[in-house]
DNA sequence: CGCCAGGGCCTCA
DNA sequence: TGAGGCCATGGC
């Protein structure tokens, strides 16, 4: 059993739900600007307190990389508060859309978001995938617990290293990309949470936590 | 109530 | 380069 193998047994057990995603405020598709916003505000938050930050945002009128950058910090973070870590929240929002009022968002590269303070390696390829389309896959805490618990990695290796090891056993497109994170996303809060709800999971055959647990 | 959430930065070895 | 502390709100 590889990753590739992982994701195929995930795709079809989560066949029912919509895996080419990236949560939304108000049902409609979200702007490149709303998911690059909402990438900085979800860290380490759950998104229904982010939700609450982007429509905060939507009353008032901070929906422009021109009129967030322009906006006094204290307005911002008065509208972010909900998403928690407000105050570092609403710097790197800032400094966030200060960059991308003065580019393209087509020709925007991983690097120069690296570069930015408060994006790191995840927020980064957040950004790169679900915004700009582009081919980065995107490891998060998710990937990290169920993969470790399933023992195709140990979970402390360093971002690039897995990043590489995913791309490097998943077809190479966004999509693939896209729909194999949202099916980490729905097991891990479904199935694999932090305390892990083994009884009820389809690989707890293949699983080395559940079978070292036995 | 306590725990947890789709991180990232800083400091200090 | 990596472990530990810190940032903060709201749902369950």
């Amino acid at each position: 059993m590889d990753i590739h193998d992982y994701y195929n047994l995930l795709k079809e057990h989560y066949s029912h739900i919509d895996h080419n995603w990236w949560p939304t405020t108000k049902k409609f598709t979200p702007t490149q600007l709303e998911i690059a916003v909402g990438a900085v505000l979800t860290q380490n938050t759950n998104w229904r307190n982010v939700e609450k930050a982007l429509d905060n945002m939507i009353d008032a009128e901070l929906t422009t990389a021109f009129s967030i950058s322009n906006a006094r910090t204290s307005a911002i973070q008065k509208a972010i508060r909900p998403s928690g870590f407000y105050r570092q929240k609403a710097k790197r929002v800032k400094k966030l859309t200060a960059f991308l009022k003065e580019k393209n968002f087509e020709n925007i590269g991983r690097e120069e978001l690296l570069a930015l303070n408060g994006i790191g390696h995840e927020t980064a390829d957040s950004i790169m995938l679900y915004a700009l389309n582009k081919e980065y896959f995107v490891i998060d805490a998710y990937t990290r617990r169920i993969f470790s618990r399933l023992g195709v990695i140990k979970g402390d290796e360093n971002y690039e290293e897995l990043r590489e090891l995913f791309e490097k056993n998943i077809e190479k497109n966004t999509d693939t990309y896209k729909e194999f994170h949202a099916l980490i996303v729905e097991h891990a809060k479904q199935t694999c949470k932090k305390k892990p709800e083994c009884g009820s999971c389809f690989l707890k055959r293949k699983c080395n936590y559940w079978k070292s647990s036995k």
